[in-house]
DNA sequence: GTCGGCGAGGCAAACGGTTGCAGAAACCTT
DNA sequence: AAGGTTTCTGCAACCGTTTGCCTCGCCGAC
């Protein structure tokens, strides 16, 4: 049924290895030849097929995405871009959803490991010691991870953090609240960690929280009874919610609280009030990660990716 | 390096062809020797190789999965479900976004089409007669289109647009603006088709639209101008991006111009004020399009799923 | 002339599994 | 006890490509 590197050469009465270098070393063969067998490949509709071929170079020409969360927006132009630029390089991506379980995380990759070249682990809740060790399956990449001698995209998230902070300290904010995310995320300690080292800053430390509107809306009460009048949330969706939250229970924003996500996400750039939050380039950090996972030369590389805050309504003057 | 189905058929000292059924045809094999097969083979680390596998079987054990863009958040929870439920029957999925573009998701069926055993195609922007020639290659499911002769899984995008035009129409809006998508969009001509049968409306065609916030934000003046008092968009996204334009002219919703959208995504759901807008059960389609596709006994089937108006803040009464 | 070198393309063995066929052993029947 | 089943396992071909090796013919150099 499907045509085969065998249909082609008997097509055009060469041996099936010249056919196949036509393809894989086109300079290994006659200019003339190839011309022929090209033809009667475009003529038969012939597609190499990427398992057989996978099977003897052990190349897979698959890359293998995983992500906590699609449904979380700050994925999705990560993927994009990933994916786009996968596609440049003649590559494949198989996107994982790991629902922010670390069991699932790992049994994706154990099977995803025979199928891909590499791996891009955008955020992982697994272990440093876990993840190194099935680093020995796969090549990794890491997202927002920082693990010593691993190749990883980075975003400044503690720069991030401090220009939230100083943001708010110039509004005259003393009291923050500053909700971490989930366990085993790197960005929210380098938040935590950052704002730590913040001077003249009363700060109260609430979390774990899930990363989505919930874990936000969750808290709220919290937030509101704390004194605090300036909010640092993990990301978007936990300050969104955390709005949501706010504003159910009169507690009006930025009026009362001054809010800050992380992220940039769609919702937040919609809607009252808008989002003040830190930008953090999701698309550019895909990009490189394929990349860094493509040119297997650069080892150990990492790059860190600059961040902004932008400021927009959800943050104003404390009152005094 | 990696452990194949010799190394185990080594171990315990039987011949490859015992342990390739202990895998893919347990009942053939006494289950004494299947237990030490097992043992060994846990014990060596084994996995199959897909590939491998794929070659002799033709079955690839994955699906792929094509959507026009990824970032539009009515997709994520789709693929979301569609991949968990892949997972339970052990398939993979290669998540591909076309940018909205018609060649690039031609060519990306095309490439995808031996990798994988069917594909599922969400709201495609490619002509009927062109996915009809792409189905001979590989076998599909629709998502959101209607082909004779070709499962698919469809919300009552029809049904929809009525209760959302009776709405306004309860609410006395009369003269209504209606904002289609991209062209190829079965869900932008079923709304149009269900609206132009709607009695006593005065109706008012915008189109096509990018299904962005950029689109809505497009049209906004021209939807401002021509005295419409209500709007049915074509999703959420525009819906948002037509509110925040409205209001940057100072048009007010709901209080001037009512706004209904379509999706039910996220961003809709935060902020103000919150839209009012046509639910579409995302992920049960993504479940049941899996479904559709492994089980391919069913052959043309066709499900339908309900949808549903929910009335939130972005409509309200005309003004007299 | 002979020889070395080179370019082109054929041959066949892999890659890691699957599967139809066949033989052996065990388990009935009568 | 012989014959017929059934159950289990080995054998080997095959899936579609790649690739190291070999051959063949041709060219230029000596």
């Amino acid at each position: 049924m499907t045509v085969t590197i065998k249909d082609v050469a008997r097509a055009c009465g060469v041996h099936v290895s010249t056919v196949s270098r036509t393809f894989s070393a086109p300079h290994l063969v006659n200019p003339a030849t190839r011309n022929r067998v090209l033809a009667a490949a475009d003529d038969l509709g012939y597609r190499p097929n990427r398992a057989a071929r996978a099977l003897t170079t052990g190349r897979t020409f698959n890359i293998g995405l995983i992500v906590a969360d699609i449904a979380n927006p700050f994925f999705p132009p990560l993927i994009k871009a990933a994916q786009a630029q996968a596609r440049g390089r003649d590559y494949h991506v198989f996107v994982a959803d790991t629902d922010e379980d670390p069991r699932v995380e790992e049994e994706l990759i154990r099977t995803l490991a025979k199928q891909v070249d590499g791996v891009l682990l955008c955020s992982p809740r697994l272990s440093n010691r876990m993840i190194e060790r099935l680093a020995e399956d796969v090549p990794f990449v890491l997202v927002n991870r920082r693990i010593k001698g691993m190749p990883a995209v980075l975003m400044d998230v503690g720069k991030g953090a401090r220009l939230a902070l100083e943001h708010l300290a110039g509004l005259g904010h003393r009291r923050i609240a500053l909700l971490s995310g989930p366990p085993g995320s790197w960005t929210s300690n380098e938040m935590q960690a950052a704002a730590a080292e913040m001077p003249g800053l009363d700060l109260l430390f609430f979390g774990p929280n899930q990363p989505t509107e919930s874990g936000g809306l969750a808290v709220a009460p919290e937030v509101a009874a704390c004194g605090a009048t300036g909010v640092l949330a993990y990301n978007d969706l936990v300050a969104l919610g955390l709005i949501e939250g706010l504003t159910a229970m009169d507690v009006e924003v930025p009026g009362r609280i001054s809010v800050i996500g992380f992220d940039d996400i769609l919702p937040g750039r919609l809607g009252r009030p808008k989002l003040t939050t830190v930008a953090m380039p999701a698309a550019v950090a895909g990009r490189m990660a394929v990349d860094l996972l493509l040119q297997s030369e650069g080892e150990g590389a990492v790059i860190n990716l600059d961040t902004g805050l932008i400021v927009r309504e959800s943050t104003g003057r404390a009152q005094s």
